[in-house]
DNA sequence: TCTGGGGTCCTAGGACCC
DNA sequence: TCTGGGGTCCTAGGACCC
């Protein structure tokens, strides 16, 4: 028996666990850029406000229903979900990390599946203020039906077994795990609506509409299992950093500074986890939903003569790839850096050329990031990541980082 | 004015090999 | 008139997920 613990509107749930005063009260968090609304409470959802809404479309609706808008904070988040699992870990012999806001436990061989379930439920109520629901089945995808079953009746947790015709008539087609809009349409053209009517149609048809892929779901959803749970996340294989900017960016410099200082949390992400990059790919584009302005995009992709996490040559090669595309007369929008083909740095090839490895040059690259990170902005930073930062994006509605910074601990009066 | 960010997998088609 | 057969590798694009 698979379980998926999924929390309730995470990221609401998280700002209402040191903000009380938000319980009950209709509540959204938008996306980075204070863009759209990527999270809302039940009472926003009653509202009216859908899944990603665009703010400056919904904002008169909000005003109107006093609705509590918040821009994300992903440091609190990320620190909340490492909470919720480390609950969860103490039940489950096995355990998957799915997203940041749900996992997989296998609970084969438990005796009364759904009282534990109901008991994890609790506890991580009680231990980290999050409200979960799980949903139990034979396979992954089941138990994420049972989930999706479990709010929609408000059960908390609830099994949904293979052969149970009626639930699964209760889970439309597109809320099932791996369908998504454009497989839905098309499905729903060969009269599949719902998760039964899946289930039932021939394999032949599904494989013809959604490949391999879709045919696996199938399989899962009538009780054969086709996942596997993965316990330990396989390692990355890309990692990008990209942000949309808070306002059009038109000059150069700008663009050049807002690339470097994407160039470095990237790279600092495969630092972090101990990988090197052998490639990287640099993109930029207009405002797609401005038709009235000149749309203008592009990408260029570079293989790297030798893998690397050193800040400073990833910058070097992304400012040279931004050159090539780079375009003027545009209003530019968004911009991103894509480290590619990571390989943990134990699986470095011996060199061919030493200047790379200079120990000096690594130490000083160390040394400087490690200033970086224990005193963020105010410590180090380099010379091509610029102090004008006009493009940063907007954030105006964020909470403080709780959990993740002394000076925002919480007071209790 | 304003529309997120970060991933994975699969497939088709082209280039190239013998 | 008529243009093989069997591979691999890479990339772009499309689908999905949260």
């Amino acid at each position: 028996m698979i379980a998926l613990a999924d929390c309730n509107n995470f990221y609401v749930s998280c700002e209402r666990v040191f903000r009380p005063s938000l319980e009950g009260r209709p509540v959204i968090v938008l996306s980075n850029n204070d863009g759209c609304a990527v999270a809302r409470s039940n009472e926003a959802k009653a509202i009216g406000i859908p899944m990603g809404a665009p703010f400056h479309q919904i904002k008169k609706l909000c005003e109107y229903n006093g609705v509590v808008v918040l821009s994300s904070n992903y440091e609190l988040y990320g620190d909340m979900s490492r909470r919720v699992v480390s609950v969860l870990a103490r039940f489950a012999p096995e355990l998957e990390v799915y997203s940041i806001d749900e996992s997989f436990l296998n609970l084969t061989g438990v005796p009364n599946p759904l009282s534990l379930s109901m008991h994890i439920r609790d506890q991580v109520k009680r231990w980290t203020g999050i409200p979960i629901s799980i949903g139990l089945g034979a396979t992954k995808t089941l138990s994420k039906a049972g989930n999706r079953l479990a709010k929609k009746m408000k059960k908390g947790c609830l099994i949904l077994n293979a052969t149970d015709e009626s639930a699964l008539n209760g889970v439309a087609i597109e809320d099932v795990w791996g369908v998504g809009r454009r497989l839905s349409i098309r499905l729903r053209r060969i009269g599949v609506r719902n998760a039964w009517h899946f289930a039932q149609a021939p394999s032949a048809s599904i494989r013809a509409i959604g490949g391999v892929t879709l045919e696996r779901t199938q399989r899962e959803l009538s009780g054969i299992p086709c996942l596997e749970m993965e316990e330990v996340s396989s390692p990355r294989k890309n990692t990008c950093c990209s942000r949309s900017f808070g306002k059009p960016v038109t000059d150069f410099q700008e663009m050049e500074e807002a690339v470097a200082n994407y160039a470095i949390r990237a790279t600092r992400k495969i630092r972090s986890e101990g990988s090197l990059a052998a490639g990287l790919q640099v993109f930029i584009m207009t405002n797609r939903f401005r038709e009235d302005q000149a749309q203008y995009s592009n990408a260029r992709t570079l293989a790297l003569d030798e893998p690397t996490d050193d800040p400073i040559r990833i910058v070097q090669n992304a400012k040279r790839l931004l050159h090539n595309i780079y375009r003027s007369g545009f209003a530019y929008k968004k911009a991103g850096v894509i480290l590619l083909d990571l390989a943990p740095a134990s699986f470095r090839q011996g060199l061919l050329f030493e200047e790379y490895q200079n120990p000096r040059r690594r130490e000083f690259v160390d040394a400087v990031e490690e200033v970086a990170g224990r005193y963020r902005a105010g410590g180090a930073f380099w010379g091509g990541q610029g102090i004008g930062k006009q493009w940063q994006m907007r954030r105006e509605m964020r909470t403080p980082g709780y959990t993740t910074n002394w000076d925002d601990i919480p007071v209790v009066r």
